[in-house]
Order: structure tokens, then C-alpha cells, then sequence
RNA sequence: GCGGGUGUAGUUCAGUGGUAGAACUCCAGCCUUCCAAGCUGGCUACGUCGGUUCGAUUCCGUCCACCCGCACCA
């Protein structure tokens, strides 16, 4: 891993973010090379998802909206963590995973015990009730345990619950609230009425605009809205490079369809395929990809199953793309709190209904890193190495480079300016004539460049070029007109 | 947020209480007929702020950032 970030900064993929001032945290930038392979990424997503089929289109959806939206989603009130630490051992709980429950005997209060949620929660809580009661030299019945969340105590009670990890009263600190988006003010008064929210995901601007898009673009259920852009999260610990980042970009499908209980989970296992299969078209190692089934009782209330594609990364197997069968919760609560309706009228069926949805939603940047992580190879050649980045062709971020044999034989160097020119109205393409040409090839091969196009003396006399191969470093003779279609042929 | 570690050139690393060196990279020139060749020259660094000191890159503290572990992760 860190030879991979050693080689985003060297080359210019990847730098940190204000970097200069001693960098901030969870932030990064995109240099040259970068910003090349995060658009090729988006492009790729939108030619495949929009302009490749016929029942998707696309929107782009503003990063503020009406603060009431982010009501409406929940993400004002639930989308905090609260968090509890203990002062002694150290450790730290959410808040709602932290359970405890005052203990009775005969009907007197004889201390509190606490513990963690899970299977064992239950038993766990009996144990420690009767050490309790040992402990206090009482007889009598334990009253049945009734477990509270930890958010339920009152302040009064924060000093008497004991640390689950210690058994200690007095060492919990109260729960402390975490909201995740980042809040602004919108105009020049810095009242609460002016308070709004960087968008913490794209999602709910594109609920937002179903109707709109509904009574404009002519689709029909079955279809979906994509949109690509920014989204900014105030994580607790941004960690693993920009894997998770206080700033990224997602790319988004809302899938709506038919409302009957009964048709969700096709198109859910629909999306699931369809998406795994994407990801090898941009070049992601097949063997590194994998799916995790969110349990049943992990789903939040109003979803109805999730799948996460996930990666194996150097640092762990983690999550790329969600893909969230999500019932009709998000377009009824913008529908409650806006009080328009956002029912859809099925010409087929006869009859008004809130559409489900299906939600497909991806990392810009998680896939760039996947992506970095099954390019980068280290070869040896001859007894050198060779450090290599195997981009798929069509996501590389130069396309081809050309190369003058020689840079002082001015007709060699001509030719090469002219295909060169020639081939930058194409696509992105890169000159170099410095240094002798295995040095030019390597540096190619570090930026991930598929092809490299040669001019040398026999160029000039008949009008071929070699072009070199990345990955086998094998060359081809072409006549100097076939090389664009050659090159087009792979990488568009 | 806690504990531990780290911070010197673009990169990877040396080193010192009297302001620093290497390798590779990069740039220029010479040379060079296809995979990091050679020669010459050149650019570039002690994360931040403060303290101790005659003097701090070095010692101490603060902050910032990065790495590992714990915890957290819509």
C-alpha cells in the first residue's frame, strides 16, 4: 500500500490536500494524472449506465438543498453516532449498543449493570446481577432484567452505570452527539434559520427531483435517475488514504420500480450482476472482488435487502458499491414533508402508486483506489525491475505516447509531431523526447500509458511507426494512417 | 477520541547542539538506431509554532500530518 501511495504522489495521481500547510486530514487533491483516471472512471460509469441503455437518465442535483430535505430523509436526526467512552479502560461504545438496567431485589434498587449488545447481552446482564447481589449480601428474587439502551439514562444515572469493560460505576462519560454532515450558513445571517447541510450523499437529490424528471423526460416504471458528484461526510476517523475521506464523489442510481411486494427482488438480483460485471470492464481484478449479503437484522427498518460489492484491498476487504433495496421510504418521506405527492400513475396496471427503488450507489474514489490496487505490478525484466500500472485501456489516463527515436534528426522529430498532433484530437495523448527511449517506455509504464508509438529512421523512408505494447512490451510495424484505428479499436 | 511509532530533496534513506549528505528521479548539454546505458553540469529538504541555549534540523513542549493497534464506520 505504500508503494502504491509513494507512486500516486510521484507521478502525479495523488496528492494531499493542502499539503503545503502541513495537509488536513481526510482530504485529498487530484493531480494531472489523477483527475484523468477519475474522469475516465465517471465517463465509463455514464456511457455504461445512462447512454448504454434506454431506461436510465441522468440528472445533476445541487450539493445544498432546502435543509428540510435532509429532515425528511432522517439524516438530521439518526445520522449521528452517538458515542460513550469509558475513562478508565479506554474504550469507547456507541451509544445504542451499550446496554444496561437497574437491578432489584424485593422491590429495593441495589446498583445498575451494563453490557454490550448481542447474543449474549441477556445472560451476560444475569451474571452480573448476581455478582451484584452477592456482592450486597441481599436475599430474595432478582426482578427480571429489562435492558435500556444507554441513550435512555438519564444524567443522573451516568455516574452510577458501571463500565462493561471494568464493572466500575462513575467511569462512562455521557453520551456524545456526532452528526456527520457539515453544516453551513446559507446568506449572511448566521442564525439557526440559516443553517444548511453539505449534501452527506447524492441520493435524496435526485428523490427530490423525481417528479420533475417524471413529467419531463418521458420515462416510464421501470427506470432510474444517475447522477455523479460530491458528497461530504465529518467522519470520526477518515482512514486508508482516500478510502474514506471527508470528501468524495458518488455515483448514484435510483432504480424506480413497480410497488407490488413481490417484484423488488428480481430487479435487485438484476443490479447486483450487473454491476459486479461492470466492475471487471474497468479492470478490476476479478479474484479480488467479492459480495457481502447485509443479515436481515442488521437492514435498517425501511430496507428491504442490501448487497455490498466489496474489494480486497492491501488494508482489508471493504465495501465499493452498495446496492440497497430500499422500498418506497425515501420518495414518502419527501412526500410527507413536502406535501407533494410522489405517487406515479402505472398506465399498464391502472392504478397510483409510490414507486420502489433500487439503489446501486458507488465510490468515485474507493474505485480509483481498487483500481490503482490491481494495476500496480512490479516486474522484473532483464534483471531490472519494471514498475507497471495495467490500466484497462479504456480507463487509462494517457491514451498513447509518441516518441522521436531521436531528437536531434529533424525529420524524425516531424513525423512524430505530426502523429502526435494528429492523435490529441482523439484522445489524451503525451510527447517525449527526452532521454533515451527505455527510459521514455518506463515512465509510460509507470502512468499506465496502453501504447507507445515509436518514429524511427526506417519511418521516415516508409512511413511505419512500432507501436509498443504495455503489458507484453511487444512491438508492431504500422503505417503511420492505421495507427488511430489501431489505438481507437482498444481503447474507446 | 485513546495508546504506540514516525516526520530531512519529487522518492527511498543517512547524519549532526555550530543550519546537512547519498542513491534514484527531475532539468540542461554531449552522446545514443527500441526497453530505467554513459559523461558533464544543475534544481530541490530538516512538518508547525514556541521554549531551553551564545547558537536548535538535533533537546523539551504545542500543534499539524502520516503509519500501526483499540474503538467507530450512513
Amino acid at each position: 500500500m505504500d508503494d502504491i501511495i509513494s507512486l500516486c504522489k510521484r507521478r502525479g495521481f495523488i496528492f494531499q490536500s493542502s499539503e503545503i500547510y502541513g495537509g488536513i486530514n481526510g482530504f485529498y487533491d487530484y493531480g494531472p494524472l489523477g483527475v484523468e483516471l477519475r474522469k475516465n472512471i465517471k465517463d465509463a460509469w455514464w456511457k455504461d449506465m445512462v447512454h448504454g441503455r434506454d431506461d436510465i437518465v441522468g440528472q445533476d442535483a445541487s450539493i445544498i438543498m432546502h435543509p428540510n430535505a435532509w429532515e425528511a430523509s432522517g439524516h438530521v436526526d439518526s445520522f449521528t453516532d452517538p458515542m460513550v467512552d469509558c475513562k478508565e479502560s479506554k474504550m469507547r461504545y456507541r451509544a445504542d449498543h451499550l446496554l444496561w438496567a437497574p437491578i432489584f431485589v424485593e422491590g429495593e434498587t441495589i446498583g445498575y449493570v451494563s453490557t454490550l449488545e448481542g447474543p449474549e447481552s441477556q445472560s451476560d446482564a444475569e451474571k452480573k446481577a448476581n455478582d451484584l447481589k452477592r456482592k450486597a449480601a441481599k436475599q430474595g428474587e432478582l426482578a427480571a432484567i429489562e435492558l435500556k439502551e444507554y441513550l435512555e439514562a438519564t444524567p443522573d444515572l451516568y455516574d452510577l452505570i458501571p463500565s462493561p469493560a471494568t464493572g466500575k460505576p462513575g467511569s462512562l462519560t455521557p453520551p456524545r452527539e456526532f452528526n456527520m454532515m457539515f453544516q453551513t450558513y446559507v446568506g449572511a445571517l448566521k442564525d439557526d434559520s440559516a443553517i444548511a447541510y453539505l449534501r452527506p450523499e447524492t441520493a435524496q437529490g435526485i428523490f427530490a427531483n423525481f417528479k420533475n424528471v417524471l413529467d419531463t423526460a418521458r420515462v416510464k416504471i421501470p427506470f432510474g435517475i444517475a447522477q455523479v458528484g460530491k458528497a461530504f461526510r465529518n467522519e470520526i476517523t477518515p482512514k486508508n488514504f482516500i478510502f474514506r475521506s471527508r470528501e468524495f464523489e458518488q455515483m448514484e442510481i435510483e432504480y424506480f420500480i413497480e410497488a407490488d411486494e413481490g417484484a423488488w427482488e428480481d430487479y435487485y438480483h438484476q443490479w447486483i450482476g450487473t454491476r459486479m460485471e461492470w466492475h471487471k470492464t474497468i479492470g478490476l481484478k476479478e479474484e479480488l472482488l467479492s459480495t457481502h449479503v447485509h443479515p436481515k437484522d442488521k437492514l435498517a427498518h425501511y430496507s428491504r435487502a442490501c448487497t455490498d460489492i466489496m474489494f480486497e484491498f492491501p488494508f482489508g476487504v471493504q465495501e465499493l458499491e452498495g446496492i440497497a433495496a430500499r422500498g418506497n421510504y425515501d420518495l414518502s418521506q419527501h412526500q410527507k414533508h413536502s406535501g407533494k405527492s410522489m405517487e406515479y400513475f402505472d398506465d399498464v396496471k391502472r392504478e397510483k402508486y409510490i414507486p420502489h427503488v433500487i439503489e446501486p450507489s458507488l465510490g468515485v474514489d474507493r474505485t480509483l483506489l481498487a483500481i490503482m490496487c490491481s494495476a500496480y505490478a512490479v516486474e522484473e525484466v532483464d534483471g531490472e525491475t519494471r514498475n507497471v500500472l495495467k490500466f484497462a485501456p479504456r480507463i487509462a489516463p494517457i491514451k498513447a505516447a509518441v516518441f522521436p527515436l531521436m531528437k536531434n534528426k529533424p525529420e524524425i522529430v516531424e513525423m512524430s509531431r505530426r502523429i502526435y498532433d494528429s492523435l490529441r484530437k482523439r484522445y489524451y495523448v503525451f510527447y517525449d523526447q527526452a532521454g533515451a527511449i527505455g527510459r521514455r517506455y518506463r515512465r509510460m509504464d509507470e502512468a499506465g500509458t496502453p501504447y507507445c508509438i515509436t518514429v524511427d529512421f526506417d519511418s521516415i523512408e516508409d512511413g511505419t511507426v512500432t507501436l509498443r505494447d504495455r503489458d507484453s512490451m511487444e512491438q508492431v510495424r504500422l503505417p503511420e494512417v492505421e495507427i488511430a484505428s489501431y489505438i481507437d479499436e482498444r481503447v474507446l
